[in-house]
DNA sequence: CTGAGCACCTGAGGGC
DNA sequence: TGCCCTCAGGTGCTCA
């Protein structure tokens, strides 16, 4: 499910329960994640306070306060975060919870059903320059992410530009319906070739990325009131999305019929009308 | 180097 | 009710 807005909401409600916090206790249950959850997990982080929580593209971050250790965490498709205050009537864990992290004030539960999710503890002296975050593009709401660089990145690219937008290498953090719903925005035809953008029209879809996401964190973030209650859940939210999974609607737009297509084994959801080329 | 295809895994939903 | 099929918001690997 997550793409940047979910990952940053989901930052965000973890930051009062876990950042500056002593870990009294973290336990795993599943460790098979998409890499596994290294044995030392629990004991490099019990004791300690997690600091300067962060996301960088669709990882949340968080150096192990004391130490020369960082934790990496990554929600895959299906991983998402609940968190419980009321520590005297706590209900029993549920299935897919794999991680317990447990502070005198809350516990924090990681559930991931398909478990492609990450958690990792890397050396924080390595966190640049780790794999996973080394070759990673441009922050989408930053001003290093403007239309030259895209227009600059898209030049040597032959793949349709809605599969290229998804590369984190190109922009960070833009999943699947973030990028029909870019596109749609800018008007941009998700099959046209990469490298046949105009300038003008990198320029334009920069702008309806950084609108797309911005508002997406902003309503993410206006759900983050309940997030403390019994069973609140992280990361997800009402989306109200103009094309994705709107095939054979009207298009919010023109009425024209949403249409369906696969790219890269990926649904894409576009208006033929609004979105020509 | 690029791009296409497959792999990992569980669950929800539709058709019969 | 149950079986079978398809699809799901991610990403890394292999191979041409």
């Amino acid at each position: 499910m997550p793409e940047l807005p979910e990952v940053e909401t989901t930052l965000r409600g973890l930051q009062p329960f876990l950042e500056g916090a002593v870990l009294e206790s973290v336990d795993v249950y599943v460790a098979q994640l998409r890499q596994p959850i290294n044995k030392y997990f629990s004991k490099l982080l019990v004791g300690k306070c997690l600091t300067q929580m962060r996301r960088r593209n669709k990882y949340i971050l968080a150096e192990v306060a004391g130490t020369s250790n960082t934790l990496l965490l990554h929600l895959g498709m299906s991983g998402r975060f609940t968190i419980f205050t009321g520590l005297n009537n706590l209900p029993p864990r549920a299935k897919h919870d794999h991680i317990i992290f447990k502070t005198a004030h809350a516990e924090v539960r990681y559930n991931d059903a398909r478990r492609f999710g990450l958690a990792l503890i890397i050396p924080t002296v390595e966190v640049a320059n780790h794999p996973l975050l080394l070759k990673l593009g441009p922050e989408p709401l930053t001003d290093a992410f403007d239309g030259t660089a895209l227009f600059k990145a898209l030049q040597r690219r032959t793949t349709a530009i809605k599969p290229t937008l998804m590369d984190a290498a190109v922009v960070c953090g833009v999943g699947n319906i973030y990028a029909s719903e870019s596109l749609f925005r800018a008007g941009i035809n998700p099959l046209k070739s990469s490298q046949n953008l105009s300038r003008k029209q990198a320029g334009v879809l920069v702008e309806c990325i950084k609108t797309v996401l911005t508002e997406a964190i902003a309503a993410g973030g206006s759900t983050l009131r309940d997030y403390a209650q019994p069973d609140g859940q992280l990361g997800y939210f009402a989306h109200i999305f103009k094309v994705y999974g709107r095939k054979g609607q009207g298009c919010l737009v023109c009425k024209t019929p949403v249409v369906q297509v696969v790219q890269a084994q990926r649904s894409t959801f576009y208006c033929p009308s609004c979105q020509p080329g």
